[in-house]
DNA sequence: CAGATTGGCTAGCGCTGCTAGCATCGCGGT
DNA sequence: ACCGCGATGCTAGCAGCGCTAGCCAATCTG
């Protein structure tokens, strides 16, 4: 019986393997460097063992993606907790937000820019990312004017930074102007809060 | 003199048709399926003809990208100039430009969301460009507030409307409530303004 | 100890963007 | 009028992609 709870926790170990190699060459080379036989190369398996343990490559980044989604959701939480204030929580976490974007450009495209299949918006979706979505949503709720569902004013201000982390990263918007264009933002969804 | 002069006619309406090909295979079945091969099949010619009207693939879409944008222009000019009130206008525009994204999500992937090395932000950005945000920029400016740049506030305004685009079209966003998120977006940045 | 099952391998399929090298066609000079 | 030459578009192929069929060895089971 020990034998194959060896064989189960070596099987576990190299599935982390697999997730790990993914995440530092897309890091380290972006996304179009991860081929399959590079990660096969990196982890000194052959390529089809990558599909013995995700369905394909689209899975091993869903994977990579979840685990950045936790990492975003703690960095989110600790600007918000770190500043008192509604208006400065929000702008902390808008700052972190963006930042986590410009820090860490392959792990965010995988959550929130490429097709991976992972689910969004619907109870499948996984907990890093619900999870992350209440660290933007305690910082844009108290800010929520008199009748606005703060749910969708969460999400507006989210797209909101998504656009702006986006259009940056990729050379559309001048990075120069980033922290006054986040401002200019936090500015207008703050107006009427303390 | 004269041949040479057709050759040229000819030659330019083949680039013509390249491009159009190009922009009907995405629109009708997304980038995934443009490949040389099948473009080339379109316009009935081989695959290295296409080399020698562009650098490679990326020039093609970026060629589809400038036509897209100049499309775009217009359809923010007359969302723009048929409504009267700063607000109204605001409101027009963005309810236009994501209309845009979502009715032409080829195209507004060519301008806005694929790397096709199209130089945006710079002098040497193509003249429908700067015409598509040119007409944000006439939206926006009126509701700027005393202080604010409007230039800024126009690349954070367009920032927030792609954000709203790009994660409603990935099912990052439920599409249903688009419209209220917009009408919170437009409402916070027109909060001071007639 | 023989037979079944599992697990990882080699090899290869059909596709991609792109290019080298070869024909053929038509212009310009003698 | 004809011949050489440059331009033009072709066939064929390269290197690499995601993914999979089929084999072979090592291990578990009766």
């Amino acid at each position: 019986m020990s034998i194959q709870k060896r064989r189960e926790r070596e099987r576990a170990e190299r599935e982390r393997l697999i997730v790990a190699a993914a995440r530092e060459l897309a890091e380290a080379e972006g996304w179009e460097a991860v081929t399959t036989r590079r990660l096969a190369a990196e982890i000194e398996y052959s390529q089809p063992v990558l599909y013995s343990h995700f369905k394909g490559k689209e899975a091993i980044m869903a994977a990579v993606a979840v685990e950045g989604c936790a990492e975003l959701a703690a960095e989110l939480r600790a600007a918000r907790t770190a500043v008192s204030g509604h208006r400065e929580a929000l702008a902390a976490v808008g700052e972190a937000y963006t930042a986590f974007a410009r820090r860490r450009p392959a792990l965010y495209d995988a959550i929130f820019t490429l097709d991976v299949g992972l689910p969004f918006a619907t109870p499948e979706a996984p907990a890093e990312l619900w999870e992350a979505f209440g660290e933007l949503s305690r910082a844009v709720a108290p800010v929520a004017a008199e009748g606005e569902d703060p749910a969708l004013l969460t999400e507006t201000y989210w797209a909101a930074l998504h656009g702006l982390a986006t259009l940056t990263r990729s050379g559309r918007l001048p990075e120069e102007a980033h922290a006054a264009r986040l401002a200019l933002l936090t500015g207008h969804f703050a107006a009427g809060a303390s």
